[in-house]
DNA sequence: TGAATTTGACCGTT
DNA sequence: AACGGTCAAATTCA
């Protein structure tokens, strides 16, 4: 009985992203991210018009990496894909990306989730478990935090977003520079968790080379309780180099920040 | 041949 | 009770 079926987990951090892709580039499928995933089932939600994916990370019954992603497509706009990430990467998955030459200019996401055991106080102090090093993600585009709108299907705005497939990672380098503004994304439910700046614009382009546009909207969660907010990163394929950025990755319970990319071992 | 994917059924949670 | 998620086996592709 290996619990098939059902959540094994309620406290493995995740969070959503959007990513629109551009018909004629053919990195809509796979939406490669870096990662290696294998497609575990595929189930119809009632609320979505095409049924969703599931993939796990092909380490899992190697090195038991528990990184799961899910793809859904959206409703009415088949070239959006909603994957909604859980769990770390716990394997060295050194074999997609991780380009030899110097990469070292991840993100990091790290994801608050905490302990959304307000109403059974089952919950377990310990603070995670998930050493994990780190994974990466190739997200370099524009964050938007969203403090209020808690519409699950809701996005007024969505961005664009190419995969570049870990094309132009010199260009992340300075996507996201240490700063990452401490969210408070406290405990668990922040009972405003308003950003000042983030009041509902905050873009944060990255200007590669002029390379291609990038537009990601991500949803972040911190747990199910409305009370947190909704955190989006969105990309605008727009030119702006208006850089306002605001992380929403606080690691209320990591202070130590694993934002360092440990070399990869190729 | 091997690996990854597909489909159905089971189970846990809501 | 229904939905959502995962497993297991069978099938398909490389």
């Amino acid at each position: 009985m290996i619990g098939s079926g059902g959540i094994r987990r309620k406290t493995l951090p995740r969070w959503t992203q959007q990513v629109r892709v551009s018909l004629g580039r053919g990195l809509e499928g796979p939406l490669d991210d870096g990662f290696s995933w294998r497609k575990y089932g595929q189930k119809d939600i009632l609320n979505a018009k095409h049924p969703r994916g599931y993939y796990r990370c092909s380490h899992r019954n190697v090195q038991g990496c528990l990184a799961t992603k899910q793809v859904q497509r959206s409703d009415e706009d088949p070239t959006i894909f909603e994957i909604t990430y859980r769990g770390r990467h716990t394997c060295t998955q050194a074999s997609n990306i991780v380009p030899p030459p110097a990469s070292d200019s991840e993100k990091v996401l790290q994801d608050p989730n905490n302990d959304m055991d307000l109403q059974h106080h089952n919950h377990m102090p310990l603070q995670n478990q998930q050493l994990s090093p780190e994974m990466l993600l190739n997200l370099q585009a524009s964050l938007k935090v969203q403090t209020e709108n808690l519409d699950t299907h809701e996005q007024s705005l969505i961005p664009s977003f190419n995969f570049p497939s870990t094309s132009n990672i010199g260009a992340q380098t300075q996507a996201f520079p240490a700063t990452v503004i401490d969210n408070n994304f406290v405990g668990s439910y922040s009972p405003s968790f308003i950003s000042p700046a983030a009041s509902g614009t905050n873009y944060f382009s990255v200007s590669p080379s002029g390379m291609n546009s990038l537009g990601g909207h991500q949803h972040f969660r911190g747990c199910e309780s409305e009370l947190s907010g909704i955190i989006s990163a969105a990309t605008s394929a727009t030119n702006s180099p208006t850089v306002g950025l605001d992380f929403p990755f606080g690691p209320d319970f990591d202070p130590n920040f694993t934002f360092d990319n440990h070399g990869f071992y190729s």
